[in-house]
DNA sequence: CTTGCACCTCTAGTCGCTAGAGGATGTAGG
DNA sequence: CCTACATCCTCTAGCGACTAGAGGTGCAAG
């Protein structure tokens, strides 16, 4: 039961001090017990929490995501369905993005590959800026 | 010299009408003569200049580095290496970006193929977010 | 004339933090 | 015990790029 710091719980997490209130301030945190100064003083428990919800923020899943992956872990016995369902949906998303993501890279290329380093009256960034027509990738 | 109203422009250049007048308040796009009766009416001009601003946004790049990107077209007997620059900036972001999605999207397979859809104490998904080591992709 | 849509300005909210003010607490050295 | 200094506290405001809503005006058709 060896109590830490909101300082300690940052560096052990890898979660900064403002963002460790903020996330009690949203109720992704339990209130931790205070100290005779009122200062916050953290169990091993809370520990893994923080480092759950930053691993999520990593992987990209957002707070309300987060609180019912909390929830769910809350209450084991529970059917890991939703936990399931909330995992693909994301990977949808980040799938989606992916590809979103290499069709602007491929547009980019094109521009940067045409400018002549002249000026910019010649430049293919400008122009194919300018007239969405230009571009191979209509996707976006 | 048709000139248009603002909703108008929003259904010929895609971008929504509070984001046209927002574009005009932080200076992206300047202020159209008005009506009589104080509406806003843009010139075919402005329509270039919208899709422009909407093809770069699309394209990721933030409001500044659009209103670079305007500057430059607005005097287009300048070199074009900054439009250059900013156009190479954001590729080398798209694909850091790309790279990291890459990981999430292998990370996020790997839990939901694991999950075998039944207690959540069983559940990968859970398991892999509470316990990082789990993860074969520490890049993030 | 009236219905009803599009327009106007203005303020406040979104998300997930981050920064800063202004003050209290905790700890190490002298 | 005193002082310095880091760390902590609460609270408010700001970021980017919009979006939503309130409360009011303009305009075209029936």
């Amino acid at each position: 039961m060896k109590k830490i710091t909101i300082g300690e719980a940052a560096r052990k997490s890898g979660v900064k001090v403002p963002t460790i209130r903020y996330y009690e301030g949203i109720g992704l945190l339990r209130e931790p017990s205070r100290s005779d100064g009122n200062q916050r003083s953290y169990e091993p428990s809370d520990l893994n929490r923080l480092t759950f919800i930053r691993h999520a923020r990593e992987l990209g899943f957002e707070v309300e995501a987060i609180r019912a992956l909390l929830s769910l872990q809350d209450n084991p016995l529970q059917s890991c369905a939703s936990a399931d369902a909330i995992a693909k949906a994301r990977l949808v998303e980040v799938e989606q993005r992916i590809r979103s993501l290499m069709a602007l890279k491929a547009e980019l290329e094109m521009m940067v590959e045409g400018c002549g380093h002249g000026r910019v009256d010649q430049c293919r960034v400008i122009e194919v800026l300018a007239d969405h027509a230009e571009c191979r990738h209509h996707g976006h």
